[in-house]
DNA sequence: AATTACTACTTGACTTTGCCTGGTACCTGA
DNA sequence: TCAGGTACCAGGCAAAGTCAAGTAGTAATT
């Protein structure tokens, strides 16, 4: 196991991460998957995104219209409301703190790294 | 509110913190928990630290030994376990990769920020 | 001796949120 | 009409943090 993915990383950022996307270009859920496939988010699934745009229009931060289109079933677009655009930069301002406290403890050097297997 | 704490940030993450402070210094649950604040992290309470203490035990990550004080009842120290020296070092390495991708995806620029209410 | 207070650990119910599986439906081309 | 890609949705599950309450041990105060 050189690096695994450990998905509850992503709990909380998610949102954050869609709001984002969001506000730089305004997509619909199945699009969204393939973007952050394309960020480097390959184990994002479906499953995953729906539920999440789902929440975020419900709590009012993204509004949705319907566009039909010419190659499958209508897609459902969002974009961030004012309350997105408000989520997203204290969102951003309490992952950055987060982050920074994280990093403070995980880069402070560890004494010993004895080899005691067994 | 200017900067909200949200929990669910603390998910995955919170295991590799006790890992990493274990190995700078043993110590037990009540001080962990205290550390943690020290640190900034001081909304995960005691109800957060031992749950987290027990599963890191039960995955064999770390090892307990009982101390009696002399203030108090016994205290449960932990030390990382060469499993969980392992676990420290592929899951800084998962969480740096992690924030990298994040971080890329936030810092890219919003092109407008409009004020449109809804 | 009894009360109080601080230390220290435990437990269980609750909530959020991501994961997985599978289902529906639209459209195009063979 | 059937296959396949596009697109969305729903239900049930699991992981992990939160909260609140409970149990004890020790020591100082009364």
């Amino acid at each position: 196991m050189t690096s695994g993915h450990d998905p509850q990383l992503l709990k909380g950022v998610l949102s954050l991460l869609l709001l984002h996307m969001l506000a730089e270009q305004e997509s619909y859920g199945y699009e969204v998957v393939q973007r952050l496939q394309a960020v480097g988010l390959a184990d994002v699934l479906e499953g995953t995104v729906y539920p999440a745009l789902a929440r975020l229009e419900r709590e009012g931060r993204v509004t949705a219209r319907l566009v039909s289109s010419s190659a499958g079933p209508a897609r459902k677009y969002y974009r961030p409301t004012a309350a997105g655009y408000a989520a997203l930069v204290t969102g951003t301002a309490t992952w950055t703190r987060h982050t920074a406290i994280v990093n403070a403890v995980l880069t402070r050097p560890v004494p010993t790294t004895p080899t005691r297997g067994s």
